[in-house]
DNA sequence: AAGTGGACCTGCTAGC
DNA sequence: TGCTAGCAGGTCCACT
């Protein structure tokens, strides 16, 4: 489900909301991806800080006299957060609630890839291991045209999957890496390292233009997305390719194609993507 | 080192 | 109507 534009609406959904507040409870559903780390009964009575964001992760401050970290949390595929002040029982598949004496917030996430792992550190950078492969975020200055270039140079694979591996700049997931590409008219089966100067250049505009757009429009919802108050996102309407198998090209007619790289399904306009 | 494929888990949809 | 195969927004890990 979340990619940046998600995971940053759901953020900014209860961030304001939740910063200050105590907790009173926690309890833990199914396991998720990975292990807490930590006896959550430690985490009652910890105070909760200013929610931020990398990448794709959550990072929820927590301190009291006893503990000093934070929680990094990933949404997987299909998670979702909720922030409410309306105690409804556990459903099936919520596997994380952290009550605070101003709503419970709680993860909610069918197929369990996503995880809430606790980490002793002040913030999310050096937090787990998780993050130290990430690149950079996509409205850091830094990330430009130069940077991307750089870091596409020698790769063999396609600057499609070089775009979802994250290691140059993240937040862009299956949906806008195929967006981003249509908009700068880039051939998603370009081996990355041939992706000339200038077109980086239009590649960075275009994934910060995707990132932007789907930011305002509170995110996609394909099936289930909704942020912390349970709103749905609207992104999806606007989509050039992505699910538009055979649909007209908004621009030129022509039918978009779909084709599968690494396993995930890429869409694209044959006529306006060149190589 | 970079590239590839498998793994994790559940729910929904299309097709027979 | 009911079963099955295929697909889904992520990303880590093992192996070549």
């Amino acid at each position: 489900m979340p990619e940046l534009p998600e995971v940053e609406v759901t953020r900014l959904s209860f961030a304001s909301a939740i910063a200050g507040a105590a907790v009173c409870a926690v309890r833990l559903g199914k396991p998720l991806r990975w292990p807490l780390g930590l006896d959550e009964k430690r985490l009652v009575g910890a105070r909760v800080g200013d929610a931020a964001r990398r990448g794709k992760y959550l990072w929820l401050p927590l301190q009291s006299v006893t503990i000093r970290g934070g929680l990094l949390m990933h949404l997987g595929m299909s998670g979702s957060l909720n922030f409410a002040n309306n105690t409804a029982s556990p459903g099936p598949h919520d596997h994380f609630d952290l009550q605070t004496d101003r709503g419970l917030l709680r993860l909610t996430d069918p197929r369990r890839f996503g995880a809430v792992i606790w980490s002793p550190a002040l913030d999310a950078e050096p937090a787990a291991g998780l993050l130290g492969g990430l690149g950079l975020e996509p409205f850091d200055p830094r990330f430009n045209g130069a940077h991307l270039h750089a870091g596409l140079s020698g790769r063999r694979v396609a600057v499609k999957q070089a775009l979802l591996a994250g290691d140059i700049v993240v937040g862009a997931g299956n949906i806008y890496a195929c967006e981003a590409l249509y908009r700068a008219g880039i051939d998603p089966r370009l081996p990355a390292g041939r992706l000339s100067r200038p077109r980086a250049d239009k590649l960075v505009a275009a994934v910060r233009g995707v990132l932007a757009q789907a930011l305002e429009a509170g995110g996609t919802t394909l099936r289930d997305f909704k942020n912390a108050h349970g709103v749905a996102g609207s992104f999806q309407m606007q989509a050039d390719v992505y699910g538009r198998e055979g649909l007209p090209c908004r621009v030129c007619a022509s039918k978009i194609r779909r084709i599968v790289q690494g396993q995930r399904a890429t869409y694209f306009c044959p006529t306006c993507q060149k190589r």
